[in-house]
DNA sequence: AGATGTTTTAAACGCTTGTTTAAAACATTT
DNA sequence: AAATGTTTTAAACAAGCGTTTAAAACATCT
C-alpha cells in the first residue's frame, strides 16, 4: 500500500475520477466500479492507493480543496480599505463560484455544497477545515453591517440567510427547470446571482440598524 | 394485492412507519426491512399491500400530503383584506411549520424539503401537486410587495430567495450544532425564525421600489 | 363444518455494494 | 541475468438491498 502522495499514473486517475463523480453524484450514491471504470483502472486499485472508499474520498476532498481555495480564496480582494458591504459581495460571489462553477476546481464547492444539506461522516473536518473558518469571516462581515449592539444570534441567523440563498441557488435547477423552462440560475448567471443575493441580503440586513420597534419607512435619497 | 384504500391493520401499521423511517432518513436510505421491523409486520407485506418500495413512497406522500395541508394550509388566514406583507409572513409561518415540525403532520414536509435537494423519481409528481401551487402562491405574494414593473425573473429570485432561506434553516441543524454547540434552530424556533426571514425578505425585497439606482436610505417613522 | 378467498409467514432469489485474495505483470536493484 | 520489490489483474467474498415464492394461517361465506 501506498499512503504517501507518490506520483502513479493510476493514481492520479483514480483522483480525477473520483473527484468528478463524488462531485456529480455523491459520496453514498458514488461507486468504486464507476470511478474505476472511468480511470481505467481495476476494481482493487482503489484498495491498494487508498486503503478504501473513505480514504479515497478523504484524499479527494483534501486534495480539490487546495486546488478550489487558490481557485476562489474566500478573502480576494478583501482588503481594509473595502466596506462591509463590498467585502458582503466579494464573500458571496466567491462562495457562489466555489459551489457552483464548472470542472476541476469546482469539486470540492459541489461536495462542500452537498454536505451541508447531506453530511456524510467527513462533516466534521470539513467544518473545522473549511466552514468554520468561512463563517467566521461572513459572521465577521455580517456584525460590521449591523449595529453593534446586535445580538451574536441575530448575526448568526442573517449570515444563515445568506448562506441559505446561496446554497439553494446551487440546489434548485431540478425545480427551476420544470416551474420555469428556459429560466436558469447556473454558473453563466453567478453575477447576476450575486447582485441579487448581496443587495437584498444588505437591505435585509440594514432593517433594524437605524430603526427600532420594527416601524420603518423607506424614503428616497 | 390490495391497492384499494381499505384499512388493514398491518398496512396502516407500515403507513406509519414508512412515514417516519423515510422523513428521517429520506428514500434511498430508507429499507423496507426497517420499515417492516418497525411496522411489526413481515418483509413480504410491503409488496403485497402496495406492490413495491416505490408503490409504498407514493402511498405515504399522497396519504400525508393531505394531513400536511390540512395542519397547515399555505393561505391560513390569508383573507383578501390582508396586506402582502402579512400574507408573506404567513406564507414562511406555514412553509417552516410544514417543513420543520415534529410528529406525523410533518413527516410529508420534511420529505418535501429533502426532495428540494435531492429529488428522486416522486419530484415531478411533488411539482405538480404542491410545489408548482405553493410557488404561485409566494410569486403572486412577492409580486404584490414589489413594484408593478418589476421583471418576472425579479420575482422568481426573490421567491427563490425566500424559499432558501426556509429550507436552509430546515438542514441547519448538523452545521449549527457544531458551528455553535447550544444554539438551536428548530421546530421552537419558528415563531423566531419566521420574524427573521419576513422581516429580511420584506426589506430586502423593498429595495427597489420607491428608490432608483441603488440609492436609498433608512429613516425612522 | 367445509370450501373459498385473503393475509401472513419463513425462506430464498438475483442483484449491487465495498472489499479481499493470490497470482501475474512490471519495475528496480544487486 | 537474477532477485527483489512494486503495481496490476481477474476472480471471488461477504453483506445488504428490493423482490419473489409457495406454503401456512386466518377470515369469510354458503
Amino acid at each position: 500500500m501506498d499512503n504517501k502522495k507518490t506520483t502513479s499514473k493510476t493514481r492520479n486517475a483514480i483522483m480525477e475520477a473520483a473527484g468528478e463523480i463524488f462531485a456529480e453524484e455523491g459520496y453514498p450514491k458514488a461507486t468504486v466500479r464507476d470511478i474505476c471504470r472511468q480511470a481505467g483502472a481495476n476494481i482493487a486499485a482503489i484498495n491498494y492507493h487508498f486503503g478504501d472508499k473513505k480514504g479515497l474520498y478523504l484524499a479527494v476532498l483534501k486534495h480539490y480543496q487546495e486546488l478550489s481555495f487558490q481557485a476562489y480564496p474566500p478573502n480576494l480582494g478583501i482588503e481594509k480599505t473595502q466596506s462591509p458591504e463590498e467585502k458582503l459581495k466579494v464573500f458571496i460571489r466567491s462562495f457562489l463560484l466555489r459551489i457552483m462553477d464548472e470542472g476541476r476546481p469546482a469539486w470540492f464547492g459541489k461536495l462542500l455544497a452537498r454536505e451541508f444539506t447531506q453530511p456524510t461522516w467527513a462533516f466534521d473536518i470539513l467544518v473545522k477545515e473549511t466552514i468554520r473558518p468561512a463563517f467566521q469571516i461572513l459572521t465577521g462581515i455580517v456584525a460590521a453591517i449591523l449595529s453593534k449592539k446586535t445580538k451574536e444570534r441575530e448575526v448568526r441567523l442573517c449570515s444563515m440567510s445568506i448562506v441559505g440563498q446561496c446554497l439553494y441557488f446551487r440546489h434548485s435547477h431540478p425545480v427551476i427547470s420544470r416551474l420555469f423552462p428556459g429560466e436558469v440560475f447556473g454558473p453563466k448567471q453567478i453575477d447576476e446571482l450575486t447582485d441579487h443575493i448581496t443587495s437584498i441580503s444588505l437591505y435585509g440586513l440594514l432593517r433594524d440598524k437605524n430603526v427600532k420597534h420594527h416601524k420603518v419607512k423607506i424614503c428616497k435619497k
